[in-house]
DNA sequence: CGCAAAATGCAAATATGTTGCAAAAAGAAT
DNA sequence: ATTCTTTTTGCAACATATTTGCATTTTGCG
């Protein structure tokens, strides 16, 4: 063996800068926030900071360094929403799912794609829709969310 | 009193025409999709047809005039599904809701709209959003759903 | 009518959240 | 640092939505 050890030490410190700063980050978007700095809650906003799709409680769980209560978790989560770091949307699963909600147009986020042959989820960041443009007098829109549905470039 | 009577009457026989003519449709439908004309089916089929908004399991045993076992109405709409009569959307209940597929353009359905006030949910069907366009190479689009949140005219 | 395949009902299991309450931790004041 | 108040967390129990296995009934067909 020669060049795995170097490359593994690589790893684990560019690792170790990057989890430090997204750590730096996240207490501070906590505070700013109005949100008390708890160890959890810092554990859950690196988790989505660095998810590449929205994940739901027990994928989030299952990341953590920390055991957290899957009550907590929710409630972290739901906490995140009042403060509107986070957005639960809907992906194919039953679960209520969750994503940052930065990387958001003003009344919508990016759309989701769903593989209905491999059943992955992906954030589409750099598609864009058009708000809805014929809706009838009196509807405010608040919030549009784009699912879509069908082969992934795995799988098609 | 002199206009009333006259209405009831009116009003009941155009319902019972209604259904009958409904009846007759769905039992068609359903022998045209491969499935068994089971009265349970006939009837949840119905209940879709009339639906002005998608419904949950609840919503559309608590419509039927026999009783269906809730299992029996999940596996109706299952098998609704793989007939591709019928469609599973979200709206901002935690239950799955069903409606009929028709009214659809090609690869998409019509948006849904959701109250944050009232909560209750209703259907754009004469509002449009175009496909997405910029999707990146190697995905097949084969279904669009589109949920917007906001203030409907009555609460706005 | 009789038979095979499919649909249904029922009970139990599972998945996903939520609530109430007591214990622990955070932040502010001293 | 110590104390105090408020918020957060863990735990157990509850609640809701859906699924599964299996025995029974019904449907469509010859």
């Amino acid at each position: 063996m020669d060049g795995p050890p170097v490359k593994i030490v690589s790893i684990y410190i560019t690792g170790f800068y990057v989890k430090k700063a997204l750590n730096r980050a996240a207490k501070e978007i906590l505070v700013s926030a109005g949100l008390r700095r708890t160890g959890g809650r810092v554990e859950i906003l690196e988790v989505l900071q660095q998810a590449k799709m929205p994940l739901n409680q027990e994928e989030i769980q299952a990341q953590l360094d920390r055991d957290l209560n899957r009550t907590t978790v929710y409630r972290t989560l739901e906490s995140f929403i009042q403060a509107g770091l986070v957005h639960r949307c809907f992906v194919r699963e039953r679960a209520w799912h969750y994503e940052l909600a930065h990387n958001c147009r003003p009344l919508q986020c990016h759309p989701h794609f769903t593989c209905t042959n491999c059943d992955r989820t992906l954030c589409l960041k750099d598609v864009f829709l058009p708000l809805v443009k014929d809706i009838p007098d009196g509807f405010i829109i608040q919030r549009q969310q784009v699912r879509i549905e069908g082969l992934c470039p795995n799988c098609s």
